[in-house]
RNA sequence: GCCGACGUAGCUCAAUUGGCAGAGCAACGGAUUUGUAAUCCGUAGGUUCGGGGUUCGAUUCCCCGCGUCGGCUCCA
């Protein structure tokens, strides 16, 4: 007799064993029509899985992420199966539900066109319309290898073999189509109603460059209609932002063939964006106790030998370069140089901690493919730091990154973090014991705060744990700007030490942290997330005094200087042009203020100000507007 | 790097089966002296990404190169 407690606490019981669609159907038609799959005792399963004992039942719906990629997962299937009918001798891989859909990848012997997507889509519509049952099948590995075989799958196959022997091999089969998969599945192609094929990329099997490409298409699914449009209108403002193109529009960078793919050239505009932000970054590391270094940006390339660079992070570097017969390498990161200091004399325990930093610039080969605007580049800034410290002093570092890490990112204008801890992997340097304590203390340090953290275990770099943080943008993506990762190996390298109380000599821990990451990406976030809709103090403009005519050319002049005596960005549009063609202009580039200055204004030493969301203040005093401005451009907070 | 799509004026885009390369905005010149998102007239602007081929003729078709864009991790 099945007792099944459900998510809101209440039980059900049923006088005969029964299926979770069954359940659904008992509790209500809307449940049973929306019902997915369910959840029993925490594992994922089918509909039609049949319930002859005790416990926890949730139905899955596509309202909840797991229904959602059920639905996507199912709808990959369905593709393949469109696919297999339209091309058969394609072969199919691996159709995994991600992100933001779902995509399949075939081996197939020419690339899919936009013309095969549409007759894709149409085929799969068809399969909608049949409702085709969608059935679970457990085989026996060797029954299942032979079956694939037969139909000339060769992927499916190769993937069998590598599942573990002791693993249950499932198969789903809708109408002819046949394909391994771990499940859960809808019930029937009927309930794949909303999806949408969005491109075709190649993609090597196995993510790996050295195998055959196969051709991938991506496609989107969704509970209806509704969530399908609201993804479209998404995609669509993302595009609005697009930071290249918003960078081009807003005359703030560029990056030119001339000089190269991936190399930034910072336009006045922009680099006063940048002036604003790194002054901002010297403000609050001064006040956290940070010393400011300065370093070359090539160094000998023993010196990239010494710190392994050379073994471990070569695919990454450029080639270097011969002066004198020496090679030299122009650097791929900033720390080699910070621990050349370090070593310039002998440090004791009251040295320590020791917090360093550096705007430094690196330059990273980066392949051709992979370049994409700010976020992808060859040479960018990392706001770096290291910091120098002993064992016990681990957490309290950590813990002061941390505050000026949500510190930083707070001001910016993101408030959402997810925070990411990775421990050791399976290769490592550095004891048991230093793992451990470091672990613990990087888990104090976020936990103290009273914030959460996901753990990937096993995701540490070789040389020691981390903790990445994720922001939120103003359209939900997510980003990984910071991260503060402890280092057991540079200091062992470069043999680095301080003489501790007991007279012997220790080597310190290492601390590599950087918040923004590159300020070139974060750049790229910022102009995205604010959709160049910057804030008062981050603007490179932030108010444009607009004349009506000629004659009040001297006034608007002096609004500018004596706001310009205030400390603002303010400049001066005196065109002989009509004062809508003027706002409409500014406007366009997003200035926060348009301060409009005619006739009434000279004679009262005022300006009318107009915000950029369009809301006039009237015939507004000169100290009036340059009080309400300085205020707001102080507390760096987004207030319109 | 690999797969696919694309590459026309500073920007956004046209150009019939292969038949004189165009428009709007921006720029520049002139007129207009204007009150809250585009005043009017004019001028200039092109090796149609580069190179080769087919053709009487190539922006258009073919080949090579360069660049841009979308992908190339998310496990059956």
């Amino acid at each position: 007799m099945p007792r099944l407690t459900l998510p809101d606490g209440t039980i059900k019981t049923f006088d005969a064993p029964l299926t979770v669609e069954q359940v659904a159907a008992s509790i209500g038609a809307g449940l049973a029509r929306a019902a997915l799959a369910g959840r029993i005792d925490g594992r994922l399963v089918d509909l039609t899985t049949l319930l002859d004992g005790d416990g926890s039942l949730e139905i899955i719906t596509p309202t909840s992420a797991e229904g959602l990629e059920i639905l996507r997962h199912s709808t990959s299937h369905l593709m393949a199966q469109a696919v297999k009918e339209l091309f058969p001798t394609a072969q199919v891989t691996i159709g995994p539900a991600v992100a933001d859909g779902f995509y399949y990848d075939f081996d197939y012997e020419r690339p899919f066109t936009p013309e095969d997507l549409e007759a894709i889509e149409t085929r799969m519509a068809l399969l909608v319309s049949q409702d085709l049952r969608i059935e679970r099948e457990v085989m026996s590995r060797d029954a299942a290898v032979a079956l694939f075989l037969g139909l000339g799958e060769h992927y499916k196959a190769e993937i069998i073999r590598e599942i573990p022997q002791d693993q249950e091999l499932s198969l789903y089969r809708q109408g002819t189509f046949v394909d391994l998969c771990r499940g859960p599945h809808v019930p029937s192609t009927g309930r794949l109603k909303v999806f949408k094929l969005t491109r075709v990329a190649g993609a090597y099997w196995r993510g790996n460059a050295n195998n055959k490409m196969l051709q991938r298409i991506y496609g989107t699914a969704f509970g209806d209609k509704k969530a399908l449009s609201a993804y479209l209108t998404l995609l669509e403002e993302a595009a609005k932002r697009d930071h290249r193109r918003l960078g081009r529009e807003l005359d703030l960078f560029s990056i030119q063939d001339e000089a190269g793919g991936g190399l930034v050239l910072w336009h006045p505009m922009g680099a006063r964006m940048r002036q604003v932000i790194e002054t901002y970054w010297k403000e609050t590391h001064g006040q956290a106790g940070y010393e400011f270094l300065y370093t070359p940006h090539m160094a000998n390339l023993d010196l990239w030998r010494t710190s392994g660079h050379l073994d471990f992070y070569s695919e990454s570097m450029f080639n270097p370069m011969t002066v004198d017969e020496q090679s030299y390498q122009i650097r791929p990161m900033n720390c080699p140089f910070h621990i050349l200091i370090y070593r310039s004399k002998i440090r004791s325990h009251r040295d320590l901690p020791l917090r360093w930093a550096e705007l430094g610039t690196v330059y990273r080969y980066e392949m051709s493919g992979v370049l994409h605007g700010l976020f992808r580049v060859r040479g960018f800034t990392q706001d770096d730091a290291h910091i120098f410290c002993r064992e016990n002093q681990i957490e309290e570092e950590i813990s002061g990154i941390l505050d000026l890490t949500l510190q930083t990112l707070t001001t910016f204008g993101f408030t959402d973090f997810e925070i990411n801890l990775s421990t050791r992997p399976a290769k490592s340097v550095g004891s048991d014991e230093i793992w451990e304590k470091a672990t613990t203390a990087l888990k104090n340090a976020i936990t103290q705060r009273g914030l959460d953290f996901i753990e990937d275990v096993g995701g540490g770099a070789f040389y020691g744990p981390k903790i990445d943080v994720k922001i939120t943008d103003a359209i939900g993506r997510k980003w990984q700007c910071s991260t503060i990762q402890l280092d057991f190996n540079l200091p062992e390298r470069f043999d680095i030490r301080y003489i501790g109380e007991d007279g012997e000599r220790h080597r310190p821990i290492m601390i590599h942290r950087a918040l923004m990451g590159s300020l070139e990406r974060f750049f790229g976030i910022l102009i995205e997330h604010y959709a160049g809709h910057f804030p008062l103090w981050l603007a490179p403009v932030q108010a444009v005094v607009l004349t009506i005519t000629e004659a009040y050319n001297d006034w608007a002049i002096q609004v500018q200087e004596q706001l310009r005596a205030a400390g603002l960005r303010v400049e001066t549009d005196l065109r002989n042009q009509k004062i809508s063609y003027k706002i409409r202009e500014h406007a366009m580039k997003k200035t926060p203020w348009l301060l409009i200055v005619g006739e009434r204004e000279q004679a009262e030493g005022a300006v009318s100000p107009r915000n950029r969301s369009g809301q006039e203040l009237g015939l507004t005093s000169i100290d009036m507007i340059k009080q309400r401005l300085v205020l707001e451009a102080s507390t760096r907070t987004a207030t319109q």
